[in-house]
DNA sequence: TCGATTGTTCTAGATATATCGAACATTTGA
DNA sequence: TCAAATGTTCGATATATCTAGAACAATCGA
């Protein structure tokens, strides 16, 4: 496994941000790694889901310059990108987190 | 024409507003409507797009609960729900705006 | 009443996305 | 060296989305 391609911060669009966490599934991703704190491996964030589809997830988010993904041994570490996303949009990261979703 | 359905302010969902916003032509036009500050028309807010296109974009917004959009003789008058996804998700729609885009 | 204006709805085609199983790649540990 | 663990990538299918043209609906003005 090599490491796996990550925007720079300044290339991080706002459209593929708001895309990425659009998806109920992958702004679960995202809440659990906010919750966390620190760096999760991908299989341990959610279950009832096949590898594969966990996988095409955590690329976009990862391709959308939401969350790092760390090579370490046979896993794969994650991360929330905060201080780029809140560098390149103040504010938004906190908002969606804080959104108290009802449904 | 008769009036839209439009989503009670407590029934918006982040997903759908996320997915509208996500758009780059709706994007626009939710910050056309925000520069305006006033009511615009459909038509005022988009040219090279067919009629059907630019309604479909709209109808998106309207339903994720972005946008208000008000019969007004043959026109359609639309606003930005500012109050209530402000009330709903606080912060999100200033900082979706507020993102300067380079693209 | 009739035509122009404005936007919607229907239909269709092209593209994108979500999902999964199977095969593959990399690293660790026995 | 081999098997287990962890994800990725590929292939396929189902669903959703974007786009546009054509037909339709409602309103206004002449």
């Amino acid at each position: 496994m090599r490491s796996p391609n990550h925007p720079d911060a300044a290339e991080i669009s706002l459209s593929q941000v708001l895309h990425a966490l659009s998806d109920p599934i992958r702004l679960r991703l995202v809440r659990c790694l906010s919750d966390a704190g620190v760096e999760q491996q991908c299989g341990a964030l959610y279950d009832s889901m096949s590898k594969s589809t966990l996988s095409h997830h955590f690329k976009v988010l990862r391709e959308a310059g939401v969350i790092f993904s760390r090579p370490e041994g046979t896993r794969f570490m994650n991360s929330l990108r905060r201080e780029d996303l809140d560098a390149r949009f103040p504010g938004l990261l906190d908002s969606v987190l804080k959104a108290n979703e009802p449904l």
